[in-house]
DNA sequence: CGAGCCGTTGAGGGGATTCAAGCTCAGTGG
DNA sequence: CCACTGAGCTTGAATCCCCTCAACGGCTCG
C-alpha cells in the first residue's frame, strides 16, 4: 500500500477532477492502477447519477460495460416465468456490478437503484485493455466476484431462512451495514422487503409495525428509518433461543 | 478451439494419464492451457474420491487449493449463528469450487459430498505460477466467478421462493440437469431437501410422497430416482397458473 | 434381535396468506 | 382552498399451508 494519490489529479478532462475526488477510490477497482495506466482512464470513465427505481440495467442486455457504485444501494432482481419477482442481493458503496459484461455475457439480473445512486461506468474494452500483461487487475476482479459470491449466498441462508420476523431483523442488520454512523438507514417500501424476504406485503408491514412499537426501528420521513443497534442486537439474539 | 488434445498423452506420471483418459478436461480450468504449460502440472494434481456425506473442505478453513469436479455433486452449507443448517447451492461436473482459496481467503462453506464425488485438487501455487504472464487463465477463473454467482441468485429465486411444492419441483428440475439421458436423478435425503429448501422432514416427505402418487416420481433404490420429465414440466406449468 | 436411522402418515396448532376495509399523504384540478 | 384521487401503509378476520408433536414401519447393522 502506498500514500501516492491513486488518481492524477493534474488532468484537464473534468473527469479527472471527479476521479481524484472519489471517496471510494481506495477500495475501488483501479485502486491497484500506477500513474502509467491512469492517464488513459478518465476520459473513458463516465460518471452518472440515478434516482431511486431507476434502472441501471436489464437481465439478458449484451452488457459493455461494467459499474462501481459511489454512493448508494442497488438491489438485483429476478422474476420467474411464474411473474413473480424476487430480489436477490443487494450492492453499496465500493462495490463493482454487472462484471459479467467483461465476459462478454449478457446480464444476469435487473439492476435498480433502491436509493439515489452515484456510478463509475467503465467500459468493458477498457477493462479488457488494462488487463492484458497486468496481474493485478485480474487479482481485484476475483476479488470482487468472490464477494459478489459471498453475498448472494449469505442472502439464502440469513434472508431466506427461518420465519419472517427472523428474516426481517437479518435484513434490517444488514442494512445497518450500509448506514452511515448516526444508525440512520434506508428502509425499503413494504413492497421490497416483500420480494427479498419472500413474503407479502401484509405480513412486512405487521412485522415493521411490531418492531416500531418494540423500539428497535423509528420511522424517519422518506423511506428512512433510525436503528436502534443495542435492541436489533437483543431481538436478534432472542429469536436464536427460542 | 483446437482440436489438440489439451492434457499431453506422453507424460509417464500416473496423473498424466489420468488427466489425459479425463471426462471433462475439456470443459475444466485447465482447457486453455497449450503444451509448454501442461508437463509441470501433472505432478501436483491429485486425483481424490470421496463417498457420499464426506467434507472436501470446511467454512474457515485457510485454503491451499482448488477443486474440479469430474463426476458427483457437491452442496455448500452454511450454518447461521442460531445452529440451524441452510444449504445454499451445489455444483456438479465441470464445477471449479474452493475458489477463494486463490484469493488467499478461508474457504467461505462447508462442502459435502452429496453422492459419489471424483476430484481433482489444484494446489493454490499452481494456479498463481500459472497466471502470471498469461491472460487466458484469468478469464477462464472469472467465467467459474460468474457461473457460481449465477447458480447462487438463481437458488434464492427458484429455490428459496414461493410454496413448498412449486420449490421442490424446481429443485427436481435442477437435479435433472445433473442426470444421465435415462432421466435418474440423485434424491437427496428428506432431511436434505429440508436443508435445501428450507422446510422440514415432514414437509419434504409428503410433497416427494404425493409427486411419487402423481407418477412425476419414481423412486429407485440408494438415494436415486426415475424421473418423468413430460409431467414434471406440466406440474411446474401448473403451478403458474394457479 | 434390539437399536437406530430414515421415511411415512396422522392430528393439532400456529404463522403467514388471503380478502377486505380504512388510513395517511402527496399531487391534481375544480 | 379543498374535494378528489391514487399509491402506499396499516389493521382485522378468516383461511390455509406448513410446522410441531407423535406414532409406526422398513431397513441396516452391531
Amino acid at each position: 500500500m502506498h500514500a501516492i494519490p491513486i488518481y492524477r489529479q493534474d488532468g484537464a478532462h473534468p473527469q479527472a477532477h471527479a476521479c481524484a475526488a472519489c471517496e471510494v477510490r481506495s477500495t475501488a477497482l483501479f485502486g491497484v492502477l500506477d500513474d502509467a495506466g491512469l492517464d488513459r482512464i478518465h476520459t473513458q470513465i463516465a460518471s452518472m447519477t440515478l434516482e431511486p427505481d431507476a434502472v441501471v440495467y436489464d437481465r439478458g442486455t449484451a452488457g459493455l460495460a461494467v459499474f462501481t457504485i459511489r454512493e448508494g444501494l442497488v438491489r438485483f432482481e429476478r422474476s420467474s416465468e411464474h411473474g413473480d419477482r424476487r430480489i436477490v442481493r443487494i450492492a453499496g458503496r465500493g462495490d463493482l456490478i454487472g462484471q459479467e459484461a467483461l465476459l462478454h455475457r449478457p446480464y444476469a439480473d435487473d439492476a435498480v437503484a433502491c436509493t439515489q445512486v452515484h456510478l463509475c461506468r467503465i467500459p468493458r474494452a477498457l477493462v479488457d485493455q488494462l488487463t492484458l500483461g497486468r496481474d493485478a487487475l485480474p487479482r481485484e476482479l476475483m476479488l470482487r466476484w468472490q464477494r459478489a459470491l459471498d453475498a448472494a449466498e449469505a442472502w439464502v441462508s440469513d434472508l431466506s431462512t427461518g420465519p419472517a420476523r427472523r428474516r426481517l431483523l437479518h435484513l434490517l442488520q444488514r442494512l445497518a451495514g450500509h448506514a452511515g454512523p448516526d444508525s440512520t438507514i434506508w428502509l425499503p417500501r413494504r413492497e421490497e422487503i416483500g420480494a427479498m424476504l419472500d413474503m407479502t406485503v401484509e405480513t412486512a408491514s405487521r412485522l415493521v409495525s411490531t418492531l416500531r412499537r418494540e423500539g428497535v426501528l423509528t420511522l424517519a420521513p422518506g423511506r428512512s428509518a433510525v436503528l436502534d443497534r443495542a435492541a436489533l442486537r437483543k431481538a436478534l439474539l432472542a429469536e436464536g433461543a427460542a
